[in-house]
DNA sequence: ATGAGAAAATAGACTAAGTCTAAAAAGTAC
DNA sequence: GTACTTTTTAGACTTAGTCTATTTTCTCAT
């Protein structure tokens, strides 16, 4: 990008590359940042050019995609759109990362909390065309949950995009009948 | 609790004052371990002896509720009813720590995250008697929006429950008919 | 070429969080 | 007083993350 300047050195994709070798070898925990900027041959402050932290790391995938998501609705997407925009740049062979990450190292208490911020980001995006805030949540959890089932199947069984919109559907389903009551 | 062995000073609700002194005086931030102990007249490690980390003192009140919750559901009680009991318990004096946080220190990094977490775990304890993923979002959303209001909203005018009742009605209203579109 | 400037890498100091171990303090029961 | 129990504490240790200043390595004008 830069025409003038030092060349970066691809210094990101070797550092993730490098940090998911170590959490595979070692674990999540026992990996620690100085690891992490040694194996990839790079000193420790060259790590916080490229991450703001070490979980961000395991998160490249899902943060590119909440960032295209985002980038999508801002530029006048429609929602289905967007979906459909992200849906289709996701590849599986982003994502084992992180699913086989969380059961090879007990998935850290850093991990599920930095995916608890993704999930409230999400919901912030979601916020952009949809103005009701329990309707951002549904729409939000339904996008969750549909790119999450995905990503654990093991194989290709549906598309990522098939995999949303089943969980959209069901929104609109019967199951209202079984929610009135809930209402105290 | 114990009736043998060393009493406890009783320091929790201490560390809980102290620290909401500092953070009003100097926010959050500012504000390390180090300064809540020696303020609350007790060793630094004690501080952890009673809450895990810094951010978990501004989460009490969230905490709490969320504990009875989970119990009120573990005992039986369907969700509307320990929607009730939880809606009962909450007093407005218990929020203001957080709410006033939020504005006064520009609500640290930390503090949204450990909200994310929060949410996180509402939707896993609503979760079980919400068996559709989509579904326990969408109603979590409605409580923690419901229960966000009202511990925003200025004075009294209107209850707890009744402002999460509102949101998990509007679930059921005819929004619906806009979303219809959503589905890619 | 050579020097100016720009961007990236680095060294290294510093604060503070969180973990852990072992020991001291302060009670109760007998 | 002795034994036992629980809390508090001291303090060392690892690591994360921030910050400042310096060095490296390139491009471009002249």
């Amino acid at each position: 990008m830069a025409k003038t300047g030092r060349p970066r050195v691809s210094s990101r994709d070797v550092l993730e590359e490098a940090a998911t070798e170590l959490f595979l070898e070692q674990g999540y925990a026992d990996t620690s940042i100085d690891d992490i900027a040694s194996r990839a041959g790079v000193s420790r402050a060259t790590f916080f050019n490229y991450f703001p932290g070490k979980v961000d790391v395991l998160l490249v995938a899902v943060d590119r995609a909440l960032d295209s998501f985002e980038r999508e609705l801002a530029l006048g997407a429609s929602l289905a759109d967007a979906i459909r925009a992200i849906a289709q740049h996701a590849t599986r062979s982003d994502i084992p990362l992180l699913v086989n990450q969380a059961e090879t190292m007990g998935a850290a208490q850093e991990v599920e909390s930095a995916l608890a911020t993704r999930m409230v980001r999400l919901n912030q995006i979601v916020g952009l065309r949809i103005a009701e805030p329990t309707w951002r949540w549904a729409i939000a959890g339904a996008i969750a949950t549909g790119a999450t089932r995905w990503a654990q199947g093991g194989s290709e069984d549906t598309s990522l995009l098939e995999g949303i919109s089943e969980q959209l559907r069901s929104l609109f389903r019967g199951d209202q009948a079984d929610l009135q009551g809930i209402v105290p």
